[in-house]
DNA sequence: TCAATAGTTCATAGTTTCCGAACTATTGAA
DNA sequence: TTCAATAGTTCGGAAACTATGAACTATTGA
């Protein structure tokens, strides 16, 4: 088990943060580790609404929203702490995170609405 | 040649957008058509920087670029002509095509600064 | 020392993307 | 009309990427 790799966010890609949220899946991942007072373990994350994601899989989306420089992962103990790195990013990229957070939020309630009737 | 389907405005979703642009290549596609007056045809576009992208990559990225509701497709005569749907995109999404093409846009900047040394 | 917990890594099956070659559609001559 | 040129699409197979079960590693607490 290598230790994780973190860029720096000087080498963060726009196109790196995209591929990383347009997976729907990893786009809930990350805004649960916002909502989460900025902390959240894996196994925390691995039921998202219904789906069951397996933890081989789960551990792969991590590694891509981390390398992405979209958060940072410390082991403590037994488990990992994720810790979103919104500030970096967002002074890199301002107003990035907040209107793909939005579109995705304001896309639910849609679905929700298409699906109700 | 089957006719070009383009999604209605609300059947849009942020994944197929970010996912659309998560492609450096599709982005710079679009973001020439944002520029050229709102109009581009596809070869047009098809030098970009240096590299030459092969036709059937290029037509592949429009269609890309087409099902997730980011330009609309119509063939004038032997050409075919690229309207962005910014608009209609930025209504539903507000700030998100331009928090991407600006996060894209001051990346290059800082490209140019490291390769320039 | 051992079991439990939390996650990573490996192997592989399945999916997606890229691009050359062949094809289609439209126009403007000869 | 037919033909060549232009502008793109579609097809097929190779390469790249993704998902997941199974095996493994690391840490803790009994």
């Amino acid at each position: 088990m290598r230790p994780f790799f973190h860029p720096s966010i000087d080498d963060v890609q726009p196109e790196a943060i995209l591929h990383a949220l347009s997976d729907p899946n990893r786009a809930a991942i990350f805004v649960n580790i916002m909502r989460a007072g900025g902390i959240q373990t894996c196994s925390a994350v691995s039921a998202l609404g219904d789906r069951v994601i397996p933890k081989s899989s789960l551990s792969n989306h991590f590694k891509v929203l981390r390398e992405a420089g979209l958060i940072r992962s410390e082991r403590h103990g037994v488990e990992m702490r994720n810790h979103p790195r919104f500030a970096d990013v967002e002074a890199r990229f301002p107003g990035l995170l907040p209107a793909i957070i939005t579109a995705y939020a304001s896309n639910v309630v849609e679905d929700s609405r298409e699906t109700a009737e």
